[in-house]
DNA sequence: GGATGTCAATACGGTTGCGTATGGTCGCGA
DNA sequence: TCGCGACCATACGCAACCGTATTGACATCC
């Protein structure tokens, strides 16, 4: 009998892991980087996570650069609909789903830790900054919307918007300590003063 | 004659370059930051940049670390009371300071760029995150100082402060693009809603 | 003008990561 | 069963940094 020529192989076969495409080398990818940001999300580290070696990688991916396109793109495609797609499914009124909103998108941790990363993210990479400058303008409009339906005018519900939903990335980049601690009865408390009657 | 025994240095004295002492090897480290994030923060480059050797910078600190950790005490510094300061320099009621807090906080983007660093620092280190909440509390308090001067009671106040410097948070994170986009006048009306008198 | 302290240059070993080149292993269809 | 293509392991050279050790230059005080 002969011994296995490539142990990391055979051990992955003995503990019956899947193969890894370029999916799951885009999931970690995003996991890390919510984590401990882009610069962390390099190519051995990650192999060594994912129980591969980078032949792997190198496989699926020209270079770094083009997993960090990759995940840009995955995270593009979520964090567009996600939140909105979630608040819209539970209907009722603009004021009842303004306030789901924020609870929505303050509770949700890991998504936070991926949103304050994608935003880091995009000081240094002008691509990423265009990509989150449209997920902005789609989720703005959002607001802008969910504001009219509560009764006020065009004008106000787009200054309005702007002040909570910049109020909501702000949270993003706080630590709930002490003094700024924003639980949701803080958030519905902004809700009432965005939806205040205009002088 | 013998000729120099070390090009740099005499490199450096035909030039009439200064001694690098602690503080220039802190500045140089925030602009650095302010610039790239804090990984690129590194002793090398960083030696370059100043036009000498890491020598000097092992003489100066003990390691990385100790860099990084005097540049959060440089930052501190003036995290803390910059602002304020300037802010009350200008002396007028609280209304006329609350619009000039947001104007100067937006308009200097050189800060608002280091501050954005030092955010997202704070999101793997736990010691910038502390240092962080601290700075954010004085301000805060001190926004709800300027709200009460304006007429609006304490739990208000505190409510509404804590909206708008969230939204002031959130500016930095944004691309003043087309529609968030967040021009001085967008700014004054977001401080004419704070100020509206509550239901 | 020689000893001393301060600061910087240089040289070194070690680590981590990138990207390439090449070979091995396995499944599957001809 | 032969071979081929997909997928991964391994080995390599290269580059950027870290931190240490050692030496060298310069000023200053005695």
């Amino acid at each position: 009998m002969m011994r296995a020529k490539s142990p990391i192989r055979s051990l992955r076969k003995a503990r019956g892991d899947q193969r890894i495409g370029p999916v799951e080398w885009v999931r970690a990818g995003l996991a890390l980087l919510a984590k401990e940001g882009i610069d962390a999300v390099r190519v051995e580290p990650l192999a060594v996570h994912l129980g591969v070696t980078k032949g792997s990688f190198y496989w699926h991916f020209k270079d770094r650069a083009a997993l960090h396109a990759e995940m840009l793109q995955a995270w593009r495609g979520i964090g567009t609909s996600d939140i909105i797609d979630r608040v819209d499914a539970g209907g009722g009124t603009g004021a009842e789903r303004l306030g789901r909103l924020v609870v929505l998108s303050t509770s949700n941790d890991d998504a936070a830790r991926l949103e304050t990363a994608i935003r880091a993210w995009a000081r240094s990479d002008t691509t990423v900054a265009e990509a989150l400058a449209q997920v902005d303008r789609k989720r703005l409009d959002y607001v802008v919307e969910l504001l009219m339906e509560s009764g006020l005018k065009r004008d106000v519900s787009r200054l309005r918007a702007k002040l909570l939903y910049l109020a909501l990335i702000g949270g993003f980049f706080t630590e709930p300590s002490a003094e700024l601690e924003t639980n949701p009865d803080v958030w519905r408390g902004f809700v009432r003063t965005i939806l205040l009657p205009p002088a």
